[in-house]
DNA sequence: TTGGGTACTTACCAAATGGTTAGAATTACT
DNA sequence: AGTAATTCTAACCATTTGGTAAGTACCCAA
């Protein structure tokens, strides 16, 4: 008989708290779909309302969402350039994990 | 008037969601949240559920989680040592958070 | 006296992450 | 001709983060 049959199982590779943060535990990829939200957010935008962020940062970031599809890319073919982000319907799904993270930080700790 | 009066407020120290993250970005942190859950837990107890974990991080981010008060550490004056590590009531505030996530990866990922 | 169990600690090194700076491309405006 | 606007890209370096391996401390059991 086993000592520790735990009610949660081990945290695995297929534990889904672990493919979660895979996904999103980078230090600004949260903020990032916290920002576009529910809206079309141009790049300048996002520049601005993360604050602090790098360019490089940015749109390392944002390549990977739309890599792994939780961001759509919209290209105007216009001078000065204009591109467009939005939350996919995946994207969308992680909404509750930043709201959550919203309602633990303005309770507890700002 | 300003270009963009969005509905969002920009993301700088104040941000909720930042503020969170920088407590609980780690690369472990809401794992480890995630496996004590409302238990008392062992150290040896987490090393095997937090699936390749190195015990100096495990360590680390436990004494880290004490510092903020996330996590509350007993100490057995027994030989063998026994240690148990629980959820302080703020750090059980954070289950939520782990519940979307583990949410949003069963649902999209695993 | 050797080995096992438990909870750490330390030192060293490798890899991942992030920041700074500069520049490219294109058109319009002055 | 020079400057501005916008979205990137690239090179370089510093910092942070993480892993490996070994060691400490204590008692018990074989």
């Amino acid at each position: 008989m086993e000592k520790n049959s735990k009610i949660n199982p081990p945290c695995d590779e297929k534990c889904p708290v672990r493919a979660s943060l895979s996904l999103l535990s980078g230090k600004w990829t949260l903020m990032i779909l916290f920002q576009i939200n529910e809206n079309a957010v141009r790049y300048g935008e996002l520049k601005r309302s993360v604050t602090g962020i790098s360019e490089k940062m940015l749109i390392q970031e944002l390549n990977m969402l739309v890599e792994n599809k939780l961001v759509s890319k919209k290209v105007f073919p216009e001078i000065p350039p204009k591109v467009e982000y939005r939350l996919t319907e995946l994207g969308l799904k992680t909404l509750p994990i930043v709201d959550q993270l919203a309602q633990f930080g303005l309770e507890n700790l700002v």
